[in-house]
DNA sequence: AATGAATGAGTGTTCATTCAT
DNA sequence: TATGAATGAACACTCATTCAT
């Protein structure tokens, strides 16, 4: 059965369809009992594939979990990043991202449970954000806005900052509206006088698109 | 029986040494094998108490774990203390105490797997060493050093961020020699300029007292 | 100190006291969670003694709720006494007594609890109201109303039944009207002709003094 | 791969084996030892089965206790039903019924643990043994022997007499030989006059097919 | 007699993962 | 590759009961 290059066979389309199906009903589970709570039978319930089959997909739970928080991470860094072209101000860009990262932590009820996994969220944050979020902010460092030696650390700590922060405001302990001041320390990090970043940080900020 | 005013009666003695006992055998324990590996029985016999009688002092297995961790911190904190008021710089204490609390964490194998549990440990260490590094922050603000309007909301990211550089360290995706930017970064955080915070990074920092 | 013959010393008014008080405790909380779900701390706390304390006065908590099961019984023995003698036949005598047990226990809510514990409902049924019911029967057959040879097995199925009947219609599975039918059945059993009995369960019937 | 209709595939097999093992080693162990102390896993380990695999069955070991006591129940009420059609009597048809089932309980060793969850066994006996004896006392209603307006209710009551019958029996409070009169006393529940009743119930009485 | 801290036996149940079909 | 039945390890937690005080 001869088949031309790059074409997809019917098999190629199920496995296709099977592994996007498992990590959205994962998302939908997991958001919404927690990710320890969820049970991979009725993940694989919802994606409609029989128990044995998560596995020809995923090693194991973990790795599962971590594709949806990858596929949460993925799904809100395109929609910052469809806005995101509008700055002229390079320091803005970064500045505007992480901003809107609490925003959707702290708005959506989907990432309340989510949050726990701290590690994991951070995790999937550092590595499928951080393309983005670093060339952010070498570009801001190249324009002389930003200061900092190594972006990558820089934003390690970052999500790790940002996902306590978004925790506490889903656990009530700091009022949402600490999320000028949140960004503001976290333009600190990477060698933003006060001043300035409290400047960027009350720039109105435009509205992502819908999901 | 007359007992003189906040004497300890037998059974008040008795219960204090069980529940230190507990904690102490928690530590041990959960730093072994991890919090989600240690069993409550192993704790319990480590304790030299009954399997039950753990509960009559803490509620659950989480809440055990929680006060480990607090006596971790409460434990670093007063080593951290000793030697603090020998600076005279006031923008230093705070950084010298973060630099210590990220080179115990990634220094001490004992700590490498109590940092799986990032949020509780990050709560830990936000509750027990706040009021100091609160203290030392708003000191650091007062002179002049600092520049930072809510103290708490910057150690609040400012655990959650030392606790990320630490968890990328013991998995050697970080080299513990980038601790030093790691305290610049931070410092960044709380509104030092990036020049000064590599000066006061780079200074000498005394040895804390052996444990 | 020298006491009177038959005086009650402080401590035995505690004494008894307390028993008395432990049974109104178990009683309320085993009838508001099941025997089962009730602990002996509720109880104890509730009766306002010490946990250890409930030991010196029962056993076990099996036997506590036997105690329990008998106070339920002989209070409703009492209560039912109490308007007995106004029967002129001797037939109706037992009459009224069994359908008012199963009244009650179909009534309040109370016994929906107690009885799942069918064994030790019944148990204590047989014993605590046996005497009156044995005796009414035992009237009965002397005037030639009803015949049976050992009223003391008789009592022992007709307890059983009752129960069974009262669980039946706790549990929706039989309507409270069926009473009158239930009572009938168990005339039947005592050798009294259905139309007979049908005659008798008929009549009106006066109601219990309030609790 | 074809099937003809109804055919059962080996894994259809499988699961009615495994059924079936389950309910064989949970009568075993819980007529051994009684239900409450029968653990789980002694019974899935005399069905050769995994742990686990028992609650793919049955929900819960309650569940599992009354799919046992059903059985019990289908067995002995197949073993009656074998022998049940040499009478001529209508009116014997019952009495022998009932007769066969307190025989059973107080003769077999294996009931006397069962017997303790009287709620539990009535229900079971009602359950299965229903059909049967509503038919049986219908048929005698019908031939004019029997005169009772609710042979369901009628039946309810009389399951929970059995087991207080058979339950004290076997607790020593009453002597077997007491069958004769327990079985008129019910006789009398469903309207039998006494002395037909005693007629009835001193006719002898063909035995059971072993088992 | 009262207390209440200590005890520790005791187990049903879950569910991620495997594997025969 | 899909299936879903089978697996079995794994354990926190409860609470009746005891006993030192």
């Amino acid at each position: 059965m001869s088949m031309a290059a790059g074409a997809e066979s019917r098999s190629d389309r199920r496995k296709r369809r099977n592994r996007q199906a498992l990590i959205e009903a994962g998302y939908h589970v997991m958001a919404e009992k927690g990710i320890d709570a969820a049970t991979m039978s009725e993940i694989a319930e919802r994606a409609d594939v029989g128990a044995g089959t998560v596995y020809n997909y995923f090693a194991s739970k973990e790795e599962l979990a971590t594709r949806v928080m990858e596929q949460v991470m993925d799904r809100l860094a395109q929609r910052i990043e469809a806005v995101t072209d509008t700055f002229e101000d390079p320091a803005q860009v970064y500045a505007f991202g992480i901003r809107n990262v609490m925003k959707a932590a702290t708005t959506d009820h989907r990432w309340r449970w989510l949050l726990r996994r701290s590690e994991v969220i951070a995790g999937a944050m550092y590595r499928i954000m951080g393309p983005y979020a670093i060339r952010d902010i070498r570009n801001a460092v190249a324009a002389g806005r930003y200061r900092v030696e190594d972006a990558e650390l820089a934003w390690r700590q970052a999500t790790h900052a940002i996902v306590g922060f978004s925790l506490a405001v889903c656990d009530g302990k700091l009022p949402a509206e600490k999320i000028d001041e949140a960004v503001v320390n976290l333009l600190g990090m990477v060698g933003v006088p006060r001043d300035e970043a409290w400047e960027i940080a009350r720039r109105p900020c435009p509205d992502l698109p819908r999901e």
